[in-house]
RNA sequence: GCGGGCGUAGCUCAGUUGGUUAGAGCGCUAGGUUGUGGUCCUUGAGGUCGUGGGUUCGAGACCCAUCGUUCGCCCCA
């Protein structure tokens, strides 16, 4: 670029920094994440962003949209394919079986990192996002559920916002119900497919399950008499699910069935759910997932049950509040032009002791003084060279405007709690 | 991908029916204050009015396109 031209400053559409507060919100929320995933057994699995187009074409169907128009493709130098990873459940799942951690079930995988799709940005959708999420392979039961279910819980209790969100649960049952309801709702709305809105008409032939999910009032009145998902239940898939509510029950965990519930990636079986915070809009659901038994298969694994979830941060970073900014404990301010002997000695031996320190040297004392406390910061320390000052440092208290003279040990003493 | 709103200084916003050198508050700069802040006063800097076209004697205001953002749809976390 030529001089005088000015670099666009502006991030890719749909992506943003996370700066300052926005950061610190960021990692608080994933520093509560390992916190409760740790409580409850969970290792660590993180993969790479990348990973080889197969590996999601496989796993997502092909009807949904984040395969067929939301994914970011790209061919290597080599000419392979590969895409950007639009969720974390398929890169687990690859990553498991080339570990060959399948040999050692049941395994328990949390992620947390960066996700991509090409979607139209929107508050609380962006275009990369970041996810933190848990998979549970090895273990059909629905204790397997109800223990998911719960650590979902715990994690959005410890953010805080439990309270205001809700547990809406529904089952899909196993591919044989689901195939069964699948064709007789094919055959109820095929008759009146005229009346549905523009987007059902088009669901009816890619994912006829998800007009149950439609917003649209012409929809819910063509619904009307369509028999539902429940009376197509197997008395196993029935029973897996009645356990799982039980289970829920017994745990004081409150939750609604609702059966319009459906995932719109095609790999879900048995128990699905969201957590919808409210007043978060069109983007309310904060967390989603459910059992997806026959995937590892679909991967060219062996037939392992599989249950889990994730969790937006984006949006519950809208639903919660940033935590308080922290200052640093100290700032060390050399008030000499020469260079600032002992300066850093002094703040190294504040964060020798657990005290978070900085060095200042820059600017006028006044416009120190003045953004040290703009930004809540607590002590100071100034340094000098000065014949009087030998031996010395001052430390000020902010709060009070007080100012001691002291040796540095002694200014060390003080902020550890020592007395004056 | 579809429909609507918005886009003026670092931030929050004014800008009269299109009419001279585009304003305010906060922030930033320097000072009033004898090496040191949070109040007050003064000083200075900072704007291709998102971008590109068009209409007009004249556009920050009107029209078109485009980019970004936002709300709804779609989708999903």
């Amino acid at each position: 670029m030529t001089e005088g031209d000015r670099l666009d400053v502006q991030p890719v559409r749909g992506m943003r920094d996370y700066v300052g507060v926005e950061g610190a919100h960021l990692l608080s929320l994933l520093a509560v994440f390992w916190e409760q995933v740790a409580l409850f057994g969970y290792t660590p699995c993180l993969t790479p962003l990348l990973e080889e187009a197969g590996v999601f074409f496989r796993s997502l169907g092909e009807s949904s949209d984040v395969i067929s128009k939301e994914m970011y493709t790209l061919l290597d130098r080599g000419g392979d394919p590969l895409v950007l990873r639009p969720e974390g459940t398929a890169g687990i799942v690859r990553a498991l079986l080339s570990n060959r951690l399948h040999q050692d079930m049941p395994a328990h995988l949390a992620y947390a990192g960066p996700m991509f799709r090409y979607e139209r940005p929107q508050k609380g959708r962006l275009r990369q996002f970041h996810q933190v999420g848990v998979e549970h392979f090895g273990d059909a039961s629905p204790e397997a559920d109800v223990e998911s279910l719960l650590l979902s819980w715990r994690f959005l209790t410890a953010v805080g916002i439990a309270g205001d969100s809700c547990l809406q649960i529904n089952t899909l049952g196993d591919p044989e119900s689901r195939a069964a309801f699948r064709q007789c709702l094919i055959d109820h709305l095929t008759p009146v497919a005229h009346t549905l809105s523009a987007d059902s008409q088009r669901r009816l032939h890619t994912n006829p399950l998800r007009i149950l999910d439609s917003k649209d009032l012409a929809d819910h009145q063509a619904l009307i008499g369509v028999p539902s998902l429940q009376d197509f239940l197997t008395p196993s898939a029935r029973d897996h699910f009645d356990r799982v509510c039980a289970g829920l029950k017994a745990l004081g965990m409150p939750f609604e069935i609702n059966p319009r519930i459906v995932r719109g990636l095609d790999y879900y079986v048995h128990t699905t759910f969201e957590w919808v915070h409210g007043g978060l809009g069109a983007q309310g659901t904060v967390l989603a997932g459910g059992r997806y038994d026959g995937l590892v298969r679909t991967m060219g694994g062996p037939d392992l049950a599989g249950v889990g979830w994730a969790a937006g941060l984006e949006r519950l970073m809208l639903a919660t509040f940033p935590p308080a900014p922290s200052p640093p404990c100290v700032v060390v301010m050399p008030e000499d032009e020469a260079p600032p002997f002992g300066a850093h000695q002094l703040a190294d031996a504040f964060r020798h002791v657990g005290i978070s320190a900085m060095v200042w040297a820059e600017g006028s004392m006044k416009k120190r003084m003045k953004k040290a406390a703009q930004r809540g910061i607590p002590h100071v320390v100034f340094v000098g060279q000065a014949p009087e000052h030998t031996g010395t440092v001052r430390l000020k208290i902010m709060a009070t405007g007080q100012q001691y003279t002291l040796s540095p040990a002694q200014a060390v003493t003080v902020l550890t709690g020592g007395a004056l």
